[in-house]
DNA sequence: TTGTATATTGAATATACATTCAATGAACGA
DNA sequence: TCGTTCATTGAATGTATATTCAATATACAA
């Protein structure tokens, strides 16, 4: 192995740790050190690999963003084109809840784009994760159901915002308690249906 | 006006100022500074009124237990106990939504308590918010409307756990952005009916 | 093998804030 | 009126922790 892929091992093993870290106690609770040591590696060392803590979690979001952009335009979005929309929710939802047992990752990083997005986080990092937008994609989603008759009636933009806001403060609540079980994606999609 | 009262009445314009800063920009990212400038007062003074920043965020979270308290004993209890419970919901949550606009602090409270609980934030304020529980409250709710044949199957526990994730998840929502209207609260109480 | 680049460490430094404090002003009781 | 107590200020201090750095070890290339 190569010396940039060591380094770039090393790298992903940082963003994991810090990661989980960030969901598990939150970002200014989780100190430097609290990552060097969880990697392991020393608390310099971890300069080497990134400037800053802000960087490294402005590269965390950068990740999430990319990942949900090739959501947005892989294959999935090809299934969603056939599938009825409640159907792509549900199929959509349980994924990232077994996620949460098997790639937590996954799911951590889902939540932490939500948290970025919302509470107080370092500028750079908030508008990096601002401007993923899986709403336009799911308001449009939401319209055809409406057209189809499954869906009930309301701005289809407020739906999506209300949706993806209920699914994100349920993840919060699982990365907090890892014991607590996934809700049925139905008693989701169910805000939507008719 | 005693001298006194002039003390509590700044003590609680300095709650109130903290409190909306707080689920606007977040704890750790509003400084003792923010808050003073705000109210507006100097940042020495602050220390007369709050032995520290972590005592100021317990005393709004204690504000907000008693809050909740009061709200599962008093009188809404009591409409509680005799309206369907999908109604009792629905009224609830249509209360808090207006509050958004009319009665801010109920609303921030609100969303405050369940940060708190969740992210990481220092341990005291965290578990005062822990202490507080209304998913027994909600789940004997559930369980009564699933025996009266109205909402679905499933764990009331962890449907109550789902529900309020998804209140909580959606006032985020809406604090961070003043101009979202509020959801339709059928849309929530669907996630329960049968 | 030797020299150069990279990895690694832990202690030293810098910084951002919370917190303290000495001084001043305003109210209030005697 | 005077003295005592509380309110208020902003600058000084302390502290936690992010960040830097000089030193050392390790890998790699020639």
């Amino acid at each position: 192995m190569t010396r940039k892929e060591q380094k770039e091992e090393r790298r992903k093993a940082i963003l994991m740790t810090a990661l989980t870290l960030f969901v598990e106690k939150g970002y200014y609770d989780t100190k430097i050190t609290d990552i060097a040591a969880a990697v392991p590696m020393s608390t310099g060392l971890m300069f080497h690999y990134f400037e800053s803590k802000e960087v490294l979690l402005a590269e965390l979001v950068k990740m999430g963003a990319e990942g949900t952009q090739a959501l947005s335009s892989g294959p999935a979005a090809q299934a969603m084109a056939s599938a009825p929309a409640d159907q792509y929710l549900k199929g959509f939802l349980q994924q990232m809840f077994s996620y949460a047992k098997e790639q937590p990752w996954v799911f951590n990083m889902f939540v932490l784009m939500g948290q970025v997005r919302r509470s107080g986080m370092p500028e750079e990092a908030r508008s990096l994760a601002a401007s993923v937008n899986s709403i336009d994609f799911t308001a449009a989603l939401i319209a055809r159901g409406q057209k189809d008759g499954i869906f009930r009636e309301g701005d289809p933009v407020l739906m999506a915002r209300c949706f993806w806001a209920s699914v994100q403060g349920i993840m919060e609540e699982m990365a907090m308690d890892k014991e607590m079980e996934a809700p049925d994606p139905e008693w989701l999609v169910a805000m939507l249906r008719k």
